[in-house]
DNA sequence: CAAATATACATAAATTTCTTATGTATAATA
DNA sequence: TATTATACATAAGAAATTTATGTATATTTG
């Protein structure tokens, strides 16, 4: 993807929560849906998304159906079960970490352990 | 630091935030402070940290004042000027990015452009 | 209708960022 | 006195991404 380089290491979390949300989707497909939610503002590239995908399909994480449409290739992604349980946590971690990351910049550092 | 890959790209506007606020630190403090406001979670390592100070300093980001506290060594840390404009632009872009990976795990892609 | 853009995939080289593993040195604690 | 805490540093390797290509078909534009 390209953009603050803040993005880095969130690309499996928005792949996975996107195919969650969306039942079964091809790669340009995420890539256009990406930019749609973000006002363009984030355009994922081929050349980080194809591995990813990949990687993922690898690792047990989403099943491909390969379709032919307009006499156009698609690879169509959705999630395993195993996929699914990993979506789950990966939000979670989403989720921690924006709470972090909103604690270290609102500059609210108190409620700590106090004895 | 140690964690979900999401924090990966990350560290060069925690270390410029938490100067922001602070004023001037050095290198181990900074890790304990990021280590107290994440409540243990996020765990800056040394092999990421230093490097990331040597670059923003190289960058002009960041000016350093060696110190001997205690009979040990410190290196305090503190924006520029140049380094204060830009962890501006930074603290907006993770702002955009905090609002953005939400809208995405929110499942709230609308407000397109509509004609 | 030819050229450019959009759709749709893929991969390889280089870069960036971080982890893991060390290393040095002093102070405090067990 | 051995371990842990404080405080710096760097180097090798891994992982994720960028940049640059490449192929192929469909659609739009000048």
């Amino acid at each position: 993807m390209k953009n603050s380089q803040l993005y880095k290491g969130s690309l499996n979390t928005i792949i996975m929560k996107l195919l969650e949300e969306n039942g079964r989707m091809y790669g340009y497909e995420i890539t256009q849906k990406v930019k749609l939610i973000t006002k363009g503002e984030l355009n994922i590239t081929e050349g980080a998304l194809y591995p990813a995908l990949h990687k993922l399909e690898a690792d047990g994480h989403l099943d491909v159906e390969v379709e032919r449409v307009d006499n156009r290739m698609r690879k169509y992604y959705k999630l395993t079960e195993t996929g699914e349980k990993e979506t789950v946590n990966r939000l979670a971690e989403l989720e921690e970490f924006i709470k972090n990351m909103q604690s270290l910049v609102s500059g609210a550092p108190k409620t700590d352990l106090q004895f």
